[in-house]
DNA sequence: CGGATACTTGAAAAGTCTCAATCCGCGTGG
DNA sequence: CCACGCGGATTGAGACTTTTCAAGTATCCG
């Protein structure tokens, strides 16, 4: 990732890891800035929600610390679809039409900013400088949501699910690279409605890439990656 | 959408449609200085590669007439994924690491805009404003990846296709609201690469939308939409 | 008009989903 | 500290659907 003020394109920047969260690029007068328009929101639990599909979107998020999920309702309220689980440093809040399109919850305890949308439009047309890293933001979306679809796009479950194991590398708080176990804050319903998948399918396919030797349930929320090449193959292919 | 200068956040802009291109929202300056890092490109047939997968990243495009596909391969060369059709007024040349993600081809005569990313970052950090239309583009393709992730969720395969006729109606070159006929650009095997499905899939479905009074096969290409409610509601569910 | 390509349709195979029962882990309360 | 109970997770069998493989038909273009 560029700093500011480089002549390199913000719209091309790499890969984004835990670490880049947005206020490691700032200079500190952009960042007091943004903290003078942002308050800061703390749910000390998970299921909590930040807001719902639907409702008048007047601000965008910030996540610090924790995990949220994005999920879209369809009509008959059972369908429900989960559009991405957001880590440190992501950036939520898409609307259309003035409203929200997804319910936002909490998977364990989170921080987040709340930048309300017309002080922080007033602020980048200010600072072109700091609207490029928002810019940088939305790219490094689009390129996840890309790459999930393409996830959806496979018909076996198993490289679904090692695509979505595999997502955890990026994480210091899920993913402890010592021992190499994921330790998963959702249960099998919500990967399975993130997959595209039902919940049986999501546990017979983590019992096949355990019997293949490419993971080793320490328990239901414990995974370790044994063979993160295999994983990594089959993911890609 | 609203006009450059007004108070209404960029971000949660409305849908856009054919006639929404950027060109609509500019001011004379603003579209003079694009046009002066733009170089226009024309491509009077079908097939054409604008460019590869993989290829250093030096340029966004705006499709101004026709239209293109986004596609990726995987590593083993049969296997492709179609990501997105694309429509006048859509921006792309999404990267990583400065190189392209996708490779894009033309489905028709098409002419576009090549604005070359040094020259671009260097007017937007110049002109926030107009920043703020290409921040607006980004977000309306993130909406339209998330609403297609929500499709290929979809395990029918009549959903999926009900969902990819309707986008034509944003179309003014395919689409005829007169005679409510679509006129398909590409072949049963890209939309099969799009919608994660065999081409025999395609054409069971679209047999299956016709059998059920949904649609009318004029012909392999052209489909003319009969009851458009039942398909929104199947579409949408 | 002819050839090649694209499209449609059919039958068998493979896979996931549904429904159901069982197992396990975790928190609660005794 | 341990037993209990609840929800989540796993596993099994059958129904259903899509894919695969194959053949036939239509369409487009030279």
């Amino acid at each position: 990732m560029t700093a500011p003020g480089t002549t390199s394109p913000a719209i091309s920047s790499s890969q984004d890891t835990d670490l880049d969260h947005l206020d490691h690029l700032l200079t500190p007068k952009q960042r007091a800035r943004l903290e003078s328009i942002a308050s800061a929101l703390k749910y000390t639990c998970r299921d909590q929600i930040v807001y719902h599909q639907g409702q008048v979107a007047d601000a965008l998020y910030f996540l610090d610390l924790g995990m949220v999920e994005l999920t879209t309702y369809q009509k008959s309220d059972g369908d429900r679809h989960i559009v991405a689980f957001l880590y440190p440093g992501d950036l939520f809040g898409l609307s259309e039409d003035g409203r929200y399109l997804n319910t936002v919850r909490t998977l364990a305890p989170t921080k987040l900013y709340r930048l309300p949308l017309d002080d922080l439009q007033r602020l980048l047309v200010q600072d072109a400088r700091l609207q490029l890293l928002f810019l940088a933001k939305a790219a490094q979306e689009l390129r996840k949501a890309q790459r999930q679809k393409i996830v959806l796009g496979q018909r076996d479950p198993c490289r679904r699910l090692a695509s979505f194991l595999l997502e955890f590398l990026r994480s210091n708080q899920y993913y402890d690279p010592e021992t190499r176990i994921v330790s998963l804050p959702m249960n099998r319903r919500d990967i399975a409605d993130y997959l595209a998948l039902t919940h049986e399918s999501v546990s017979r396919a983590l019992a096949k890439l355990e019997t293949e030797g490419m993971v080793q349930r320490q328990s239901p929320r414990l995974v370790r990656l044994k063979d993160m090449r295999a994983l990594n193959d089959l993911a890609t292919y």
